[in-house]
DNA sequence: CTTGACCTTGACGCGACGTCAAACTGTTCA
DNA sequence: TGAACAGTTTGACGTCGCGTCAAGGTCAAG
């Protein structure tokens, strides 16, 4: 057998043959005097048997070593691991599927759907509506949702609901409007501090109760944020979050 | 936010970060007068909506096109098709690990274990005891087994059981036995058509009924596997086809 | 003699980055 | 002041299982 009739025998290309060759799997047969490969009928069970436990996914490294200690106690743990490993795979795609099912389920298709549902509509209702601030806290509150895993979507999108009420919504809107005000303000204004302890009201006591606190936490990223705001700005941001904080411990919780 | 900040905020590496940039994905920021990429907000945003929507498997091609027409009919249409990927992906898993069960089902697992318990109870039975044309058959076989789907494998077992019955497998090693003979026999010897004869009348009709037949059979690989045996070995083989054609059309297979 | 089918080796390409190299900037410590 | 170190820049190569093309050599048929 030429290696043309040796691939379509067993159904694979020439290309793979040789490449089982380069690595090792099938060894190389004896030469014909044209320098053409001669396979044997012991290649084709071979290259058949390679197929046929690639098929079932081991990858090709896996599939020398397993066939070189052929019927090893490796090759019955490589199986495992690799049965194991499908199973992981099998969760993760069903996780996906679920994921993409409620996706689906949304009527739009927008960013903030990407979310759960719940957090995705106490973000709606939070829309800037022109504030400059509204959409940088807009953004914020996207991003910490969206590096949240489901569990803490849904109890960020529970802690915020209250905010979305008719009253909450307003006294929010006064205060983005009081936050643009800041835009050109130099650190130190007099509006800061009335400004961050309106806001510290204005959060639920459960909502801060979940700001990162103690020596552990990292806030670097916050501080990379108000990079992007005035400094009086940036200012209220600081002192809210100690306000904040402090809360929060009163809450016991971390 | 420089860039490794920003890769560590949402999860990924710098690496990651340049490379949405490299394909178009998330836009490069300004520089900082050192040549500094500088990050905002926004930023995080987009590369958090990336990693989410990478996450649920679209490929990074297909994400933006899908961020570019945001909110549009070809992202669900993709997300639809997506899901659909999936579920022909966990169907191709599901087969894998039911076939992986059944070879860890076995106690040994020799190549004959590869196939249907059926098809490997057979095979080992009727193994070669030292004749090398046994080895030839055993392998010819295996091949056929193994290219098999598993309704073929188990329907090929059924049709050899009758051979591995003890008369059957004492009267098949005297057939080998006078294959042997044959080794360095040239063509147009007499005991050639005999030997076919017997081979035939060995071989149950319904295992003869499927062997291919007709203007349409492929019997090329047939030519080639018997360049390994002796020209009367050959000779045996083409006529035993010919016969075993001939029952396979009396009894209407093909 | 040409055509066409097959074979040979060698090389590049995919997708989503990891990893290393060489050069720069900026901060910190001796 | 200088040296170390952590971060950044661009660029290039490696991964895995082959597909595909390039540039030739071999062989049988028309």
């Amino acid at each position: 057998m030429r290696i043309g009739e040796l691939a379509a025998l067993v159904g694979v290309s020439t290309r793979t043959v040789r490449y089982y060759h380069h690595l090792g799997i099938l060894p190389e047969p004896e030469r014909l005097p044209n320098g053409y490969r001669e396979y044997r009928l012991r290649d084709a069970v071979r290259l058949a048997r390679v197929r046929h436990l690639a098929g079932l996914g081991l990858s090709l490294e896996e599939l020398r070593d397993a066939l070189a200690d052929e019927r090893g106690v490796d090759f019955r743990e490589a199986l495992q691991e690799l049965d194991a490993d499908l199973a992981r795979q099998q969760e993760a795609i069903a996780a996906r599927r679920a994921r993409l099912a409620a996706l689906l389920a949304q009527p739009d298709l927008s960013p903030e759907s990407m979310m759960s549902p719940d957090a995705a509509a106490v973000l709606r209702d939070l829309g800037g509506d022109g504030s400059a601030f509204g959409t940088f806290d807009h953004e914020l509150l996207t991003l910490a949702t969206m590096l949240s895993d489901e569990q803490g979507q849904t109890g960020l999108a529970e802690l915020m609901r209250p905010m979305t009420e008719p009253g909450a919504l307003a006294a929010g809107r006064e205060l983005y409007r009081r936050l643009d005000e800041l835009a050109d303000a130099e650190a130190g204004d007099e509006r800061v501090g009335p400004l961050a302890e309106d806001m510290a009201a204005h959060i639920p006591d459960e909502l801060a109760a979940m700001v990162p606190s103690g020596p552990g936490a990292d806030l670097s990223w916050m501080e990379a944020m108000t990079e992007e705001l005035s400094p009086a700005q940036a200012e209220v941001l600081r002192l809210l979050f100690t306000e904040l904080t402090e809360i929060g411990s009163k809450e016991g919780a971390g």
